[in-house]
RNA sequence: GGGGGCGUAGUGUAGCGGUUAACAUGCCGGCCUGUCAAGCCGGAGAUCGCGGGUUCGAAUCCCGUCGCUCCCGCCA
């Protein structure tokens, strides 16, 4: 080794050891007749001092260090003089004294500086990656990352499951997201696809008599970017025999509350995991992945604002619609122009409009609506929404889907506004029941709420005839402050039901046949009933490391439009490439 | 596919119809033995993302285009 000790490492007890130290130069301050260098490797900064009084020739070479320099230090560990210690640092009490410096290698001025975050242009920090990695916080994150992964193999091998890998190379199916493809050199015209998870093979496993399944493993989809979406992702993703919804879940909250305690400084703030159904959800707070860090909770205002004179409350309420609302404590001093983004905020979802209703602290009320609404209702409105005196109201009236968009986004501006939200916390928690099928408008016709491999709950089987929309399935989704961060389900593991389902959602038997016939056949040869969870660990360590999206938690992620900036791809092939692969593009 | 934001020395920003294109930092050189965002002095460094247009004159206004980003659609 160039090195015996890391640049972290070193404190007061470790004085008047003689240590090698190999890193870059984070940093140089040359005061003439003496320098100071900052050497940093992934572990810290250390200290260095080139000291003319132990050697002239350490010296010099120091002077001509600059950053981002590979330099390997011989010296020894000195406490620092009264006074000079750098609370700071980990490493601050003490220094190492150089008695030789030799330079590995020298290195360009880098584009941006290393030890000084400046909010670079992204595009930049993605060219250079391997510099914008070596910063403190990405290393930080690089070993969340790796503390996450490493909890979650122990936890499952403790429990007796075995890690299998599964094939990149696999089957195009047109249902769920778009495929990436890897055209076939000896199969002219065929093409294999990547997976968008390894959900089929992980099930043939239990078929396979594995029982207990788990991979790290990579996903491909080929769909737009989102700060919580990249073109390749990894999941955690697992599967078991013999179990119920009860065992899953219990599985998976042990891991996450051990894999959050070992691997960051945040807390698990909501433990057990509450559970919400998926109607509760949404009528709760809007929306089936609710932050669950803040209250701000949806109320249903339907009833009392239907006997209003306001025509918009009125006919929501005769046609089926809803109005909704919720409570922003001591905000009803809002101004007009408060009042006009928040309003231009619900409309971009859709909404026609925002009513409100501020509840002075002296108990008088000021409202958008004031005039339709008589002292008694208004006092039933505001009775009903549970307003304290200081809060302000906010309404919407439309559609249900239309109204919880709305006040889904609201709340959460609210929460924003209102400096609700701590930080340091991970509010998880389980959603259920979710319906088997949602019925898709475009399409007219039933889509899989989860995926089609996904069981119905027993007792609403006999709804699939009748009124499939009204069937709950076994899936369950796992979020954490606002993102779905895991969803899984208890599968179908009989052929017959699995092919009603397939029916149900508008498949022939012949493309049932052509892209899932392995599987139907495999669940005639003794399927055990299984099923399995798939958390997303981009999305886990991206909240886990506070970071605002997955790119930050990604060695090399892509850019929004699916390109490698440091490598350029996706790039060009050569003629004789696309010609193996019977190939002729079409631009 | 659609909407918003950003793009000016290596980097981060200012300038928003006439400036020698400014500031900070980095870089180069000089001075400096207790610094740790070291300090002081000096210097170099920008066809203002790219293309077109309007104008006597464009970093600035207009159109297009490229890149990064956020969101909607999409993501079983």
């Amino acid at each position: 080794m160039l090195k015996n000790r890391n640049c972290g490492e070193l404190r007061g007890e470790h004085t008047g050891q003689q240590v090698t130290l190999a890193g870059w130069v984070n940093r140089r301050r040359d005061l003439g007749g003496l320098i100071f260098i900052d050497l940093r490797d992934h572990d810290g900064v250390t200290q260095v001092v080139a000291n003319p009084a132990v050697s002239q020739e350490v010296l010099r070479v120091a002077e001509t260090l600059r950053p981002e320099y590979v330099v390997q230090v011989e010296g020894t560990v000195n406490p620092r003089p009264a006074g000079m210690a750098n609370l700071d640092l980990p490493t601050g009490e003490i220094e190492v004294v150089a008695h030789h410096i030799q330079v590995l290698n020298a290195a360009k001025t880098p584009p941006f500086l290393i030890h000084r975050e400046e909010d670079e242009l992204e595009a930049l920090r993605l060219r250079y990656r391997y510099l914008d990695l070596r910063r403190a916080r990405m290393q930080r994150n690089l070993l969340i990352r790796h503390r996450a992964v490493k909890f979650i193999r122990d936890y499952l091998d403790l429990r007796g499951f075995l890690e299998v890998e599964t094939p990149i190379l696999f089957k195009s199916t047109p249902e769920g997201a778009r495929d990436y493809l890897v055209p076939s050199r000896v199969h002219p015209g065929k093409f294999y696809a990547l997976p968008q998870s390894p959900q089929q093979l992980k099930q043939l496993l239990m078929v396979a008599g594995v029982e207990r399944y788990f991979q790290i493993a990579r996903c491909f989809r080929d769909e737009d970017q989102r700060a919580d979406r990249q073109p390749e992702f990894t999941q955690l993703d697992l599967e078991m025999s013999f179990v119920d919804r009860e065992d899953i879940l219990q599985l998976a909250e042990g891991l996450m509350i051990g894999m959050v305690a070992h691997a960051c400084e945040k807390r698990t703030s909501t433990v057990p995991f509450p559970r919400l159904t998926y109607a509760e959800a949404l009528a709760r707070y809007g929306t089936d992945r609710p932050d669950l860090r803040f209250g701000l909770e949806l109320v249903d205002l339907t009833a009392v604002a239907g006997r209003s004179e306001f025509r918009v409350f009125r006919e929501a309420a005769e046609s089926g619609n809803v109005v909704k609302g919720l409570c922003a404590p001591g905000c009803s001093d809002y101004s007009r122009k408060q009042l006009v983004e928040l309003e231009a905020l619900v409309q971009e979802e859709g909404a026609k409009g925002l009513a409100w209703v501020a509840l002075n602290p002296d108990a008088t009320v000021r409202s958008s609506v004031a005039k339709f609404f008589s002292q008694e209702l208004m006092a039933d409105l505001l009775a009903a929404a549970g307003a304290q005196p200081g809060d302000l109201l906010l309404v919407v009236a439309d559609r249900t889907a239309v109204a919880n968009a709305a006040l889904d986004v609201l709340r959460r501006e609210m929460a924003l506004r209102l400096d609700l939200i701590d930080r340091r916390e991970l509010a998880f928690a389980w959603v259920i029941d979710f319906p088997l099928v949602l019925w898709n408008e475009q399409e007219q016709r039933w889509d899989p709420s989860h995926h089609l491999f996904t069981s119905p709950q027993e007792q609403d089987i006999p709804l699939l005839e009748t009124d499939p929309g009204a069937a709950k399935s076994n899936q369950y989704d796992l979020i954490c402050n606002g993102f779905e961060v895991g969803g899984g389900s208890i599968r179908i593991h009989q052929r017959e039901l699995q092919e009603k389902v397939m029916r149900l959602i508008g498949l022939t038997m012949e493309q049932a046949r052509a892209q899932f016939g392995h599987l139907l056949e495999a669940f005639e040869y003794g399927t055990p009933p299984h099923g399995g969870i798939a958390p997303g660990i981009d999305r886990l360590v991206m909240l886990m490391a506070g970071e605002p999206n997955i790119r930050e938690v990604t060695a090399f992620p892509k850019s929004q439009n699916a390109a490698d900036l440091m490598a350029n791809a996706p790039s060009e092939v050569d003629s004789g490439q696309l010609k193996e692969l019977h190939i002729r593009l079409d631009l």
